[in-house]
RNA sequence: GCCCGGGUGGCGAAAUGGCAGACGCACAGGACUUAAAAUCCUGAGUAUGGCAACGUACGUGCGGGUUCGAGUCCCGCCCCGGGCACCA
C-alpha cells in the first residue's frame, strides 16, 4: 500500500496559501489579538538544523490554533543577521556580507517555507536593513541622551540633569552630563592579541591561544550602557512575568543583589586618602586585619612604598596576562603581595598592612575589601598563606566551640571582641543587629553607610567589527562630540574592501577616509565618525516591537499597532508567548528587558516587560544520544526528513518524541511511526484511488463510546496545545484514528471535526482531507471545533476493587451508581469474598467512579 | 562548592494522591502474498505456579516517613543534565 502523496499535497497547499493570502496578518483591532513570538534566528551559512523547527512547529501550532479560535494572531519571522561569523566569512572568501547574509536569508526562508510554518513575510525584519538598524541607532541615540533619575526611578533627557552651581564652562558641563549619560565611554580591559593588531571575542580567545598568539588584557576606550541603573527593576520585575523558574533564578542571581555597607579605612601616611570597602558583613569590621585591592585599583601606585615597588609591578603584569577563566582555577592557591602601606582599621584603629591580590576582583564593589580572616573563607585561606593575623570577632550563637584559627567561621552569630571605647561598641549583639548598629555608627561619623550592591555590571556595548550597526557619534578636533539626529539616520555602513580590522584596536571602518571624516552640515565643523560598532545583541532588543509596524518610516512602530499588539497592560502586558532556547536564558532576554524598560520610562511602550509568557524548548540530540555535530557525523538534516516522509511528518514526529521542553535524543525509526499515522488517518478518509470514502456518512449517529471518544478528543488537544503538551495531543489524535479506523462507517461531522484538530499539527495533509470532504475554503479560515461536555461522561465506569488496599477485581458499573451500589457490587466479587474470608470490615473507603477498598482484618 | 532540572519496560515516553507503563518505536506470533515489502490482527513489566482460564510475589535511582492507598507529598542519600562559580 502507498504512502499518502505528501509530495503532491505539501507544495501545493503551500502555494494556496500565498495565493489567498491565508497568512496574511491585518491589524484589525476590533478582534483579541494574541501575539506569539519565535526567536529569530542567526542565519548561518549551514541553513536549517533539525532543531530549529521543534520551537517553530510549536509556535505555529498555537498560531494556527489561536487563529481558528477566533483570535487575530501575530506570529512573524526575521533574522538576525549582523553578527561575526559572516564577517569572518568575508574575511576569508571576499563576498560581501550583505550579500552573504542575503544568501543565507533565502536559504533559511525556503527551508521555513518546506515546513509549511505559517509566517507572514510582509512583517519580516531584518536587523541589517538600514531601515531597521536606522531605529537601533535612533535607540541607542536616546540612551546616550538620557540619565536615570534615581529619585523618580526612570530615564529623563539628558538636557533635564540637574546641574551644580559651580559648574559653569560649558565644557565642564558636558564632562558633567558625560558621567550621567546612559551610554558612556570608558577604559576597560578588552582582549587584546598585539601580532592579530585585534580585539577578540571571548568565545575567539581560546582558539587563538591554541595556535599560539598571546592574549592578554588590556584597557581600551569602550561603549558602555548603565544597564546597573535599572537592577532593581529587572529584579522586581520578574514577578509579573510567567517565565520558567529556572530563566527567573538565572536572571536573579545575574542581577546578584547583595546587602552591606561601604566603609572607608584611612590611609597610615597620607592622612586625606582613604579605601572604601564594600562587605556585606559590616558587623566583623573589628576583625579586619589587612586589606586588600585588586591589582587594577587606581590607588596601587599611588601608595606602594619603593622597596615593594617592583614586586607588586611585576605581580600586576602577571595579573594582566591572566584570563578570567585562569584567576579563577588557581582558587586553591591566592596569590598576592604586601604594598608596604598601612590603613587604619576605622573600628579598632590600629594599623593594618595593605595587600594587591587577583581574587579580589577590580568590578565589584569598590574594588576593595577589608579582609576578616576569622569569618570568610578567602579571607582566611590568603591568611593562612601570607601569615597574616586572624582573630575572632563572632560567637557561635549557641556557644558552641569555634576554631577560627583551622577554618573561618562564616555563620551568623554573637558579636564577640568587638568594642572600643573610642569608636562603637557591638559585643553581644546578633549579627543582624550587629550589623544595624555599625551603619548607624558608620554614618553618623561620615565614615561609611549602608549600601546594596548589585553583581550586574555595564553593558560592553561596543565592538571592534565591520558587520554591526555604526555607532552615531561625531568626534570633533576639539575634543567635543555630537549625536546624530533622526534626520540623519540612518548612518549606513560603507562599502568596503577589506574586513580585516585595522591593526590599531579600531574597526575595519576606521580605515575608510571617505566614511569616517565627518564633515556636519549642522555645526559646519569637521570631525571624524565614532568608528567601534554595535554588538549583535542591540538589533535583537526590540525587533519584536518592529514586527508591530515593520513599514513605518515615522517611527519604529506607531503607539495603536504597539498597544494592541503588546497589550497594554502595563504590568500584565506584552508578547504572549516567547519560545526559544535556554541559551539565552540570561544575556538576550536581560539585555531585552533593559531595553524595553528604557522605553517604557519614555512612554514609547505601554508595557513594563516585553514577554508575559516565556519557554524553552528542549535541545534535539543525535540518534546516538550525543550533541549533533559535524565532526560526529550524527547531524540530521530536515530537509532529507522533508524529502523521505514530507514535512507534516517531519513537524509532528518533533512534537511527539517528548516534552517539548526536554533534552531528547532523535530517532530516525520514530518519523516512520507518525508517517504511518497520517497514512492511517488519510486512509480513514480516502480510498486507494484517491476518493472519499463510501463509509463516511453524513449525519450518521455514533453509538456513546464513540461519541465520547470524539468529545473528550476534541477537549483534551485544545487544554493540551494551551499548555504545550503536544506530545499527549498527538497520542489522543492516535487513539482516536485507532478506534475510527476500526469502524465500518463514520460521519462526516466526526471526520470534519478530527481534521480540524489536525490541522495545525500537519497543515498539509488536514487542508488535503478537508477539501476531500467536501469542503472549498481553506481549513484555517473555519471555526475550531466545540465538544459537548455531557459526552465527555462515559455512562459506565470500571471500578478497581481492593480488599487491604490490594486490586481483587474490576466491576463495570454506570457512572452514577452511589456508594451502596457500589459496595454491593464489590461484595458479590468472588475473589473478593475470597479474600475476605474470616476477616472483618474495619473501614471502607468508597471513591465513586474510581474504587472501592474494604480494610480488613 | 552553590542554584535549578531530571532519574519509570529493550528504547522515546504517559499517569487531578486512587488500575503504573496510555501513545509510539523495536520485538514475537498470525493473516494477506509464489515471496518480500507495505498493510491488517494478536501478544508482551519482571519473576513464578498452572494444560488453560487465571493466580501469586516483586516493580517508577537508593533508604526511611506520612497515608486505607505514594511514580506523585515529606526527610536523608546516590547518579545524570544545565547554569553559576574567589561577587566580599
Amino acid at each position: 500500500m502507498a504512502s499518502y502523496p505528501f509530495s503532491d499535497i505539501e507544495p501545493k497547499w503551500q502555494q494556496y496559501w500565498i495565493d489567498h493570502h491565508i497568512n496574511k496578518v491585518e491589524d484589525d483591532f476590533s478582534k483579541p489579538k494574541y501575539y506569539i513570538l519565535d526567536m529569530f534566528p542567526y542565519p548561518s551559512g549551514a541553513g536549517l538544523h533539525i532543531g530549529h523547527p521543534e520551537g517553530y512547529t510549536a509556535t505555529d501550532i498555537i498560531a494556527r490554533y489561536k487563529k481558528m479560535k477566533g483570535f487575530n494572531v501575530l506570529h512573524p519571522m526575521g533574522f538576525d543577521a549582523f553578527g561575526l561569523p559572516t564577517e569572518r566569512y568575508s574575511m576569508v572568501t571576499g563576498i560581501h556580507p550583505a550579500l552573504a547574509t542575503e544568501n543565507n536569508i533565502n536559504t533559511f526562508k525556503r527551508q521555513l517555507n518546506l515546513l509549511g510554518l505559517g509566517y507572514d513575510w510582509s512583517r519580516e525584519v531584518n536587523t541589517t536593513q538600514s531601515s531597521y538598524y536606522k531605529w537601533t541607532q535612533w535607540m541607542f541615540l536616546k540612551i546616550y541622551n538620557s540619565w536615570y533619575d534615581t529619585d523618580l526611578q526612570k530615564a529623563r533627557p539628558i538636557s533635564e540633569l540637574p546641574i551644580p552651581h559651580h559648574i559653569i564652562e560649558p565644557k565642564e558641563t558636558e564632562a558633567y552630563k558625560d558621567e550621567f549619560r546612559l551610554a558612556y565611554t570608558a577604559n576597560i580591559p578588552v582582549n587584546w592579541c598585539e601580532a592579530l593588531g585585534t580585539v577578540l571575542a571571548n568565545e575567539e580567545v581560546d582558539e587563538w591561544k591554541d595556535k599560539g598568539y598571546t592574549v592578554e588584557r588590556r584597557p581600551m576606550r569602550q561603549w558602555m550602557i548603565r544597564i546597573t541603573a535599572y537592577a532593581q527593576r529587572l529584579l522586581q520585575d520578574l514577578e509579573i512575568v510567567e517565565w520558567p523558574s529556572s530563566t527567573k533564578e538565572m536572571q536573579k542571581h545575574w542581577i546578584g543583589i547583595s546587602e552591606g555597607a561601604e566603609i572607608q579605612f584611612q590611609l597610615a601616611e597620607y592622612q586625606s586618602e582613604y579605601i572604601t570597602v564594600f562587605t556585606t558583613r559590616p558587623d566583623t569590621v573589628f576583625g579586619a586585619t589587612y586589606i586588600v585591592l585588586a591589582p587594577e585599583h587606581p590607588l596601587v601606585q599611588q601608595i606602594t612604598t619603593d622597596t615593594f615597588l617592583p614586586k607588586v609591578q611585576l605581580y600586576i603584569h602577571q595579573a594582566s596576562t591572566k584570563s578570567d577563566l585562569e584567576r579563577t582555577e588557581l582558587s586553591k592557591d591566592k596569590t598576592g603581595v604586601c604594598t608596604g602601606a598601612y590603613a587604619v582599621n576605622p573600628a579598632t584603629l590600629e594599623n593594618i598592612p595593605i595587600w594587591i591580590a587577583d581574587y579580589v576582583l577590580a568590578h565589584y564593589g569598590t574594588g576593595a575589601i577589608m579582609a576578616v580572616p576569622g569569618h570568610d573563607e578567602r579571607d582566611h585561606s590568603f591568611a593562612k598563606q601570607n601569615d597574616l593575623p586572624c582573630i575572632q570577632v563572632v560567637k557561635h550563637s549557641k556557644n558552641e566551640l569555634v576554631d577560627i584559627l583551622h577554618a573561618a567561621f562564616t555563620e551568623y552569630g554573637i558579636a564577640y571582641n568587638s568594642s572600643n571605647d573610642r569608636t562603637v561598641q557591638l559585643n553581644g549583639l546578633h549579627t543582624i543587629d550587629a550589623k544595624k548598629k555599625c551603619i548607624e555608627w558608620l554614618e553618623q561619623h561620615g565614615i561609611g553607610k549602608g549600601k546594596i550592591q548589585f553583581r550586574l555590571r555595564d553593558w560592553l556595548f561596543s565592538r571592534q567589527r565591520y558587520w554591526g550597526e555604526p555607532i552615531p557619534i561625531v568626534h570633533f578636533p576639539d575634543g567635543s562630540r555630537r549625536s546624530l539626529d533622526l534626520d540623519e539616520l540612518p548612518l549606513t555602513l560603507p562599502e568596503v574592501k577589506e574586513y580585516k580590522p585595522a591593526g590599531t584596536g579600531e574597526s575595519p571602518l576606521a580605515t575608510v577616509d571617505s566614511w569616517i571624516n565627518w564633515q556636519d552640515q549642522k555645526t559646519g565643523k569637521t570631525g571624524k565618525l565614532e568608528t567601534n560598532t554595535m554588538p549583535q545583541w542591540a538589533g535583537s532588543c526590540w525587533y519584536y516591537l518592529r514586527y508591530t509596524d515593520p513599514h513605518n518610516h515615522d517611527i519604529f512602530c506607531s503607539k495603536e499597532k504597539e498597544q494592541y499588539w503588546m497589550g497594554g497592560n502595563p504590568d500584565s502586558g506584552g508578547v504572549d508567548l516567547y519560545v526559544g532556547g535556554s541559551e539565552h536564558a540570561v544575556l538576550h532576554l536581560l539585555y531585552a528587558r533593559f531595553w524595553h524598560k528604557f522605553l517604557f520610562d519614555y512612554q514609547l511602550v505601554s508595557t513594563k516587560e516585553p514577554f508575559a509568557r516565556l519557554f524553552h524548548q528542549g535541545l534535539i540530540l543525535g540518534e546516538d544520544g550525543r550533541k549533533m555535530s559535524k565532526s560526529l557525523g550524527n547531524v540530521v538534516n530536515p530537509d532529507d526528513i522533508v524529502k523521505l516522509y514530507g514535512a507534516d511528518s517531519l513537524r509532528l514526529f518533533e512534537m511527539f518524541m517528548g516534552p517539548l521542553e526536554a533534552t531528547k535524543p532523535w530517532a530516525a525509526k520514530g518519523v516512520e511511526g507518525v508517517n504511518r499515522f497520517l497514512n492511517r488517518a488519510w486512509r480513514l478518509i480516502v480510498t486507494e484511488d484517491g476518493q472519499l470514502s463510501q463509509f463516511i456518512k453524513k449525519n450518521y449517529v455514533h453509538n456513546p463510546e464513540h461519541e465520547y471518544i470524539l468529545h473528550t478528543t476534541i477537549k483534551k488537544i485544545g487544554e493540551d496545545i494551551e499548555t504545550l503538551g503536544f506530545n499527549t495531543a498527538i497520542s489522543q489524535m492516535m487513539i482516536f484514528v485507532n478506534e475510527f479506523t476500526a469502524l465500518e462507517y463514520k460521519s462526516l461531522e466526526a471526520m470534519n471535526s478530527f481534521v480540524r484538530l489536525l490541522a495545525p499539527f500537519a497543515p498539509h495533509i488536514a487542508e488535503e482531507l478537508w477539501s476531500i470532504l467536501g469542503n472549498t475554503t481553506s481549513i484555517f479560515t473555519h471555526d475550531w471545533p466545540l465538544y459537548d461536555e455531557s459526552k465527555c461522561i462515559q455512562s459506565t465506569v470500571e471500578i478497581v476493587v481492593q480488599v487491604n488496599s490490594k486490586i481483587k477485581a474490576r466491576i463495570s458499573v454506570s457512572a452514577d451508581a452511589t456508594e451502596e451500589k457500589l459496595e454491593t457490587l464489590a461484595l458479590a466479587e468472588e475473589l473478593v469474598k475470597k479474600n475476605l474470608e474470616g476477616l472483618t470490615i474495619r473501614k471502607k473507603i468508597i471513591v465513586p467512579g474510581k474504587l472501592v477498598n474494604f480494610i480488613a482484618n
